[in-house]
DNA sequence: GTTCTTTGTGTCGATTTGACACTATAATTT
DNA sequence: AAATTATAGTGTCAAATCGACACAAAGAAC
């Protein structure tokens, strides 16, 4: 019985997939970057009326035969120079107003680097450049609403993944981890607990080395164990978090 | 200099959004109930080559003019008949090799149901049926793919929100929560711990009644207490967490 | 050598966690 | 009616974790 009713619905599908009922999809990336105590994030100008004179987040439309995973990265190469970053999604956002030209859906993703490892190229000449993320009031379209979902996330994820290293130098103090993890996640933390928790989770690489040159005590210089993180996430018992 | 730049760009934009650059959009739901310590889901008949007598989820294509949200609440009540359901985003699936019949990106949602609560009508007559998660090995596309990814975001959220309590009936048992717990988050608790925890959090209500007629002591019955539970909320020092 | 600034460190009490065993209650069986 | 069976309900201890908190050490600047 089923069988003779589904017919018709393939047809209606091979119909639609062909007719105006397809859809533009667009990507758009949040980049973090740290720096110096505060936490920025890639923005262009948007050239698009009605929202002309706004910043945007890093986007374009997803072309055919490219996976979102992989559009997200060619159009990041496109506007910032930017290749093969480690990139999260987000989620879709849907709202059928949410764009001038039509119905454009987009799907978010939020990546994190460090600002001084990676020259930018401005290719599209549109104004590339960190902003920090607390400055920002308004963006175009729904971008604003896509980088609060980003953040988000993005706290999520940094407090259970050993993430924010990425945001650092290689050598860095405890204190510029510290910070980091207080930037990001609008809290404070005490200095002899969070040590007091890093010393426990055990997966920094005492470097024997000062930050130094200050006009005070020097800080102890220290990297990620990337090994030792990863023969500790064979262990059942071990986990992450900040 | 960016003023001039700029529309081409625009134009750019408006030819892609009438052109073969746009995509098909569907929704898929993963439907998850709760029945007699089992996880279940809802699924139907695929009804589309290559993968004709597979099983699929709730999906069908977005219309123009509806948000994904509705969408997905449209859907749901096309092909099940389940109305205005609480519904949570999982993610896009994008792989341009998802979909026999062309690029169809799709975006999931999950939802929670009371199985008994919620008559379904199988307006497509495509075996509408629910079927247990741990017994589900193959799916039709990407389908198994999205409900992992459902099932791990439910896990997630199942601790931090009460939410476990949408599928187990209004008035349930400390061992019937145990095990809807256990059930989802596939661990075991030890009971003593449990109910400690669960009075330490203390939103359920004491109904003084009994789960009578087995053969054995009687269990009491508790419900959810929202009310106290949005009260706490509000105290920052208040964390539902499992 | 004095001042300034930031680093680095330990303890105590409170809270939370994991592990663990026996009695209470009702239905069923004999 | 007594014994059996099955599940409900309960408390303690030791270990681990957590939050709060203050001062000496190191180097640069003056």
């Amino acid at each position: 019985m089923s069988q003779q009713n589904q017919i018709p619905n393939i047809n209606t599908w091979i119909d639609h997939l062909q007719d105006e009922s397809r859809t533009a999809l667009s990507i758009d990336c949040v980049i973090f970057g740290y720096d110096l105590d505060s936490l920025k994030i890639l923005l262009i100008n948007c050239d698009m009326p009605p929202h002309i004179g706004k910043k945007s987040l890093i986007g374009d439309l997803v072309r055919n035969n490219e996976s979102l995973d992989d559009s997200a990265n060619r159009i990041l190469k496109d506007i910032t120079g930017l290749e093969n970053l480690h990139i999260q999604q987000v989620k879709a956002f849907g709202d059928p107003n949410r764009h001038p030209l039509g119905r454009v859906i987009t799907v978010a993703y939020y990546s994190l680097i460090k600002i001084d490892d990676h020259a930018l190229i401005d290719a599209e000449n549109r104004n590339l450049q960190w902003i920090d993320v607390n400055k920002i009031s308004t963006l175009a379209f729904d971008h604003l609403d896509i980088l609060h979902a980003s953040h988000n996330l993005l706290k999520q994820n940094v407090r259970k993944h050993p993430i924010g290293f990425q945001l650092l130098p290689k050598k860095f103090t405890l204190q510029e981890l510290q910070s980091l993890y207080e930037t990001i996640l609008g809290v404070s933390f005490d200095k002899r607990n969070f040590r007091r928790k890093l010393n426990a989770i055990d997966i920094l690489l005492d470097l024997n080395e000062m930050r130094e040159g200050l006009a005070h005590r020097p800080a102890k210089l220290y990297s990620f164990n990337q090994e030792a993180f990863s023969q500790k996430l064979n262990k059942s018992s071990f986990k992450f978090e900040i």
